[in-house]
DNA sequence: TATTTTTAGTATCATTTGTTATTAACAAAT
DNA sequence: ATTTGTTAATAACAAATGATACTAAAAATA
């Protein structure tokens, strides 16, 4: 127990980040929200549960119960090949609601898992629709969430698909820590994930030897070290500057 | 005129296909609409416009004022590196909506371009809100399409992060083929499209040169022919089976 | 602590894919 | 009809990446 606390902790997060449920320190970028606003939201939390790494979310092929809310921890979305192997196609981090939409459907055609351990929270299609419902501002935001998670897919789809590998890497690491950063589980110096050279791999479109080369020459650049379950930052402009990294697309703008 | 006409007339679409405004095609497969609903869709239609290929229907940077309803033609999102390298993120076919819920931002951060000449029209915010008010079965078809769309970019995603060369052009080429023929656009035998090796390459993550190889590869297999501005789908089956492809994902089936 | 299992690191070699250059075919424009 | 630009086809070569195999290091488990 005490194990996975550490685990699960970052490194020095943002003074207070921790008193503000994930979702509602989020959805906060995305417009202001009254008190019983907030309130609400941390509603969702109640009934967490701890959930250790590894382990499936939601399975491809069942029909999807309920959404499922990170509160700690690095999930993700991933499909595999008939051949076996693994496409993972998006990263969920504290505060990311999975799947709202995805509630209407029958059958889902992808997995989530954990890929370290996680808190997360189960959320009826009940509570999420009177939520909307009652809260203008609060399915405003949600909206807004979502736009960006779309943003993200489509830069994915940059990623792989015009990126060379060293650029790749170095993109999915600057995403993950201004999207941990923004809800307080990276300080500027880097953050606590357990991923694997595997991980990187299936979500990169790359072989984990060929991940492995492109860590070593980032560790010789002096710009990232990964090592057992921490991502260190030693120089993010310039890792930034190498992935070509905006991070616009993680905020849109509303008109 | 005639030759543009000519450019967008498929060989022999599906009888009565272009009665139907393709929107309505399109999202009656989400779920049937009534007559007065499919007048409310159809009504979308009104003041659309011819548009040449290759021209920017949104643009980068801009606001987006309206959305676009495609009815003739294929238009794609694309985006542009710094180093001038372009990647297509999704194809527009006709019954395509694009972007409805772009508009609430201040500033795309993609674009919206032409391939061939294609039959527009620019669909005000304000129609979209009253028909979703007005009409719940559209809305939730629309809600169903946009699933469909999402599904689409992650398919994208494992496209190019871990299907080879041949894999992905086929994948491509099916995917267009399967959404076209849901609107009338294409036959068993293929459709006109007016796709140059150059776009296949900033679709797929490939060169040029690479997308030459590929297609001169299937049209050795005998799978598929591409030449002038048309796709001849010579053997649908074993392209599907090359491209592992599973049309599931276009038709997310509602709970 | 000992012992499996997983992950990381590295080398070697094979393969795929990209780059550049050149020509031919085609389409558009004058 | 000529010219100009675009697209397609191909070759020759270079570079990036993948596959396999093996060892070392960590982590998990007993």
């Amino acid at each position: 127990m005490t194990l996975t606390m550490t685990h699960l902790s970052p490194a020095a997060p943002s003074p207070g980040g921790h008193l503000l449920h994930p979702i509602v320190r989020k959805l906060s970028a995305f417009g202001r929200l009254s008190a019983e606003e907030r309130a609400a939201l941390a509603g969702l939390g109640t009934g967490a549960q701890r959930v250790e790494g590894r382990l499936d979310l939601l399975a491809e092929g069942a029909a999807p119960e309920s959404a499922v809310l990170i509160l700690e921890g690095v999930a993700c979305r991933y499909r595999h090949r008939r051949s076996g192997a693994r496409q993972i196609t998006a990263y969920l981090v504290p505060g990311d609601l999975c799947d709202p939409d995805i509630l209407h459907l029958d059958r889902l055609n992808h997995s989530v898992g954990t890929l370290g351990p996680c808190r997360v929270a189960r959320v009826p299609r009940e509570a999420l629709a009177s939520l909307n419902q009652q809260y203008p501002a609060v399915a405003r935001a949600l909206r807004l969430a979502k736009l960006a998670e779309e943003e993200t897919t489509r830069e994915w789809v940059m990623n792989v698909g015009c990126r060379s590998a060293i650029e790749r890497v170095s993109h999915l690491l600057c995403e993950l820590h201004e999207r941990l950063r923004a809800v307080g589980w990276a300080t500027k110096a880097g953050y606590d994930l357990a991923l694997t050279q595997q991980d990187l791999a299936d979500t990169t479109g790359l072989s984990n030897v060929h991940v492995n080369r492109v860590l070593r020459q980032l560790r010789l650049m002096r710009l990232v070290e990964m090592g057992g379950k921490r991502v260190d930052i030693l120089n993010l402009p310039a890792l930034q500057e190498i992935a070509e990294f905006q991070a616009d697309y993680l905020r849109p703008a509303a008109g």
